[in-house]
RNA sequence: GCCUCGGUAGCUCAGUCGGUAGAGCAAUGGACUGAAAAUCCAUGUGUCGGCGGUUCGAUUCCGUCCCAAGCCA
C-alpha cells in the first residue's frame, strides 16, 4: 500500500504551515482536501496558501478549476488518488492537507464511484418543485419510492431529500439508501494512511476565527467578491455559498450591512470548524489528535508529527 | 443631591395577582457517502443584584444598601 499522510483538522489550526513543513523535511507534495480552495479567483475568502507560505512545496489541486465548474466528492477522490500515484510514482511522499472530512474518507477508504449517480436536469426540477410545493412534498414522494430514506433524512432537509430523488431517478429506480449503507460499510483505508487531527481548545479556536475573518476584510475579501460578481458568477452557485461569499454578496445587494456580514461570517465559521470537529471525531476513527495549544509552535507540531509517523521513508 | 426607570440564562428581554422561571440569539452535542465552507436534527438550573423584614413559603410584597441608565439641579 501507498504510504500517505493526511493533515486534517478545523479551519484555521494552522493545518497549511505543518503540511509545508513536512513537505520540505519528507521531500514531499501537498494535495489539498478543501472544497471551496479549488476554485479560481476564489482566494482571501478560502484562506489560500501564498507563494511565499507554500515556499516552493507543490501544491495540488488550488486554483484550478472557474468558481461555475462542477466540482464533488467523486471528482475530488479521482483527481486526489491519480495525484496520490503519481507523486509516490516520482518517489516523493504524499500529503493530503485540508478540512473537508468528507473528502478525505472518500479518499483513505477509497470510495467506489463507479457509475454516475448524479442527474442535473432531475437536480433542478426537483430544486423547482421544493420551492413550489415545499419540501414536505418531496418527502411523501421519496416515501413511497425509499422508505428507509425518507425516514432517516426526514421532512425538512431539502437537499438531501433533492439527492434521493436524483439518485432514484439516475440509477433507474435503485435505493440510496442501500447505496450509502454499502459505502459505509468499506471500512478498510486504501492506503498506508498516517492521520493526523490537528485541535485546539475551542475558545482558542473562535479567536483565531474570528481574528482570521478581520484579516480576510483587510486583505480585500468585499473586492475579490464583488470582483467575481463583475466577472458574470452567479450568487446561487455552489461556490457561492461557501463562508465569507455568500455573506459578502447579501451585504453588498444591500441586506445588510458590512459589519453584520462580518459577523455572520464568524459565526459560520464557528459552527463550521465544530461541525469539522465532529466528523472528525467519529469518522476518521484511529486518527492521532494533536493540541497544537501543547505546542510551542507549528514547527514544534510539525516535528512531533515527524517523530510519530509509524512507517519509515 | 432629587426624581424616574432598571438589575432574571453568555447576550437582549419576558414572566410569576407570593408556591424557586421561559423566549429569541449565542453556545453545546449529533447526523452526513457524487452540493459537504452545503444541509439537517437535538439540547434551556439560572445564588431571578446583596442583606434584612412580613409570610407556612419571597425572584415576586415592604425596608435598606450596591450597581447601571435617563432627567432635574
Amino acid at each position: 500500500m501507498k504510504k500517505v499522510i493526511f493533515i486534517a483538522g478545523p479551519t484555521a489550526v494552522g493545518k497549511s504551515a505543518v503540511a509545508v513543513e513536512l513537505a520540505k523535511k519528507l521531500d514531499g507534495e501537498i494535495i489539498s482536501a478543501d472544497s471551496v480552495q479549488v476554485y479560481k479567483h476564489m482566494s482571501i475568502g478560502s484562506a489560500k496558501i501564498t507563494p511565499e507560505e507554500a515556499g516552493g512545496v507543490a501544491h495540488h489541486l488550488i486554483d484550478h478549476i472557474y468558481p461555475d465548474d462542477v466540482y464533488n466528492v467523486a471528482i475530488f477522490k479521482d483527481k486526489a488518488a491519480a495525484l496520490i500515484d503519481d507523486i509516490t510514482n516520482r518517489g516523493k511522499m504524499p500529503i493530503i492537507c485540508g478540512g473537508t472530512g468528507f473528502y478525505i474518507n472518500a479518499l483513505l477508504y477509497g470510495a467506489e464511484f463507479k457509475e454516475d449517480t448524479t442527474c442535473p436536469e432531475e437536480r433542478l426540477r426537483l430544486e423547482e418543485l421544493a420551492l413550489s410545493k415545499g419540501s414536505e412534498h418531496l418527502h411523501s414522494l421519496l416515501l413511497t419510492m425509499d422508505e428507509e430514506a425518507a425516514v432517516q433524512i426526514g421532512k425538512n432537509n431539502t437537499k438531501r431529500l433533492i439527492r434521493a430523488l436524483e439518485f432514484y431517478k439516475a440509477t433507474g429506480g435503485q435505493k440510496i439508501s442501500l447505496h450509502n449503507r454499502q459505502q459505509k460499510e468499506v471500512k478498510t483505508p486504501a492506503y498506508d494512511g498516517a492521520v493526523y487531527i490537528l485541535n485546539k481548545d475551542r475558545v482558542n479556536l473562535y479567536d483565531k476565527i474570528n481574528q482570521r475573518v478581520d484579516e480576510m476584510v483587510a486583505k480585500g475579501l468585499v473586492g475579490e467578491v464583488s470582483a467575481l460578481l463583475a466577472m458574470g458568477y452567479s450568487p446561487a452557485l455552489v461556490s457561492m455559498q461557501a463562508l465569507g461569499y455568500k455573506e459578502i454578496i447579501a451585504h453588498l445587494e444591500g441586506i445588510c450591512t458590512l459589519d453584520e456580514a462580518v459577523e455572520a461570517i464568524k459565526q459560520g465559521t464557528r459552527r463550521f470548524a465544530k461541525r469539522q470537529v465532529t466528523w472528525f471525531k467519529h469518522q476518521l476513527p484511529g486518527a492521532v489528535w494533536v493540541d497544537v495549544d501543547d505546542y510551542e509552535d507549528l514547527h514544534a507540531v510539525a516535528g512531533f508529527v515527524l517523530s510519530n509517523l509509524h512507517f519509515s521513508l
